[in-house]
DNA sequence: AGTTTTGTTCAAAAAAAATTGAACAAAATG
DNA sequence: CATTTTGTTCAATTTTTTTTGAACAAAACT
């Protein structure tokens, strides 16, 4: 009833050697699903599209790829998906694999929660709390000089914000402890 | 060696009138500051610049103010302003304060720390987990029909993400409860 | 009732951000 | 060493977001 041994060898059949080293172009649909709940998640942080999907492509994709495995995948731009890894790297979102008998780099996800909000937190959360400090630093001593009816005023406010921020400082600590447990 | 008492009187001296009370158009150095540092704290959430003016101005103004005069002395159109306040009015970061006299509408920022992260939880990052919670029970149903020799490694991958989301949600009660004493 | 004041809405314009693609550099290959 | 492969860079373009301003509605005055 199966077919005869000489025949299978040259069959059509070549097609599944394709989905066998998932090497195949197409994007399965539960693989396009995660990428989109990457790209929506993503944009809540505030970050361009291509990133979430390149994240979310090497996140649900069982062996790492190269970047022109990613751009054909997801059919966007050679330069957004080299700009886009340069940021996931510098965050610690991806890493690389060497892959032998290969000379292009791969990638695959960082998956750790821990290390993606670690890298989030130092990478675009800390410069941005570092400036504040800085400019803080300046009102505080243009309250000092100021002699305005509203002088008090002012300084209350100031160091409201400055409340804010040490509190913030302490909640991304928090964060991080938290995160600290397991995966 | 002072002028007058006559003299004074119809001298351009009003101006002195205007820094009385507080209603000239000018911002002080201190208040342009403080703008400026909130203008750059919303970037970080995600909002555009003029919501963080608008909130700025009313934080660091000794009294509430009404549309026309955000307005004037952050020049910048009615329909911004307008708009503006009403999405910061939705996060319950500003609210309506009556002003015997005057028939305009007048506003003050709500500067409790707490009800400020409260109201953004709540307004922006909830909906956003949400969404995300029902994505990902679509993709466990579909990573349960799924046939491949991925399989496996697609229901891990899904696994993880429901956990993110559960810790995601951990840490806003966390926060939430961090943020709930005092200011 | 007519007029003025106050505030909203939304289409169009402007500004900002992301993406593309072609030119380039660096490294590996033959 | 010429060629190919791999990856980066950045000016130009496209897309998205924000802002403007004029038209409108609602309420408050006269």
């Amino acid at each position: 009833m199966s077919s005869s041994p000489q025949a299978s060898i040259h069959d059509p059949e070549r097609l599944s050697q394709e989905s066998l080293d998932s090497n195949s172009d197409k994007l399965k649909p539960i693989q396009r699903e995660v990428i989109a709940l990457f790209v929506n998640g993503v944009r809540v942080l505030g970050l361009p599209k291509s990133v979430g999907e390149i994240y979310g492509l090497l996140f649900i994709s069982p062996e790492p790829l190269a970047l022109d495995v990613i751009v054909s995948r997801l059919e966007i731009s050679k330069g957004s998906v080299s700009q886009g890894l340069r940021f996931l790297r510098n965050l610690g979102a991806v890493k690389p694999v060497y892959v032998s008998g290969d000379r292009r780099d791969h990638f695959t996800a960082v998956a750790e929660l821990k290390k993606l909000a670690n890298g989030f937190i130092r990478g675009e959360l800390n410069p941005n709390l570092e400036s504040a400090t800085i400019r803080l630093d300046e009102l505080k001593s243009m309250a000092r000089n100021d002699v305005s009816p509203n002088s008090d005023f002012f300084k209350e406010r100031i160091r409201r914000i400055g409340n804010w921020r040490r509190r913030g400082g302490m909640l991304l600590k928090i964060v991080n402890r938290f995160l600290g447990r397991t995966t």
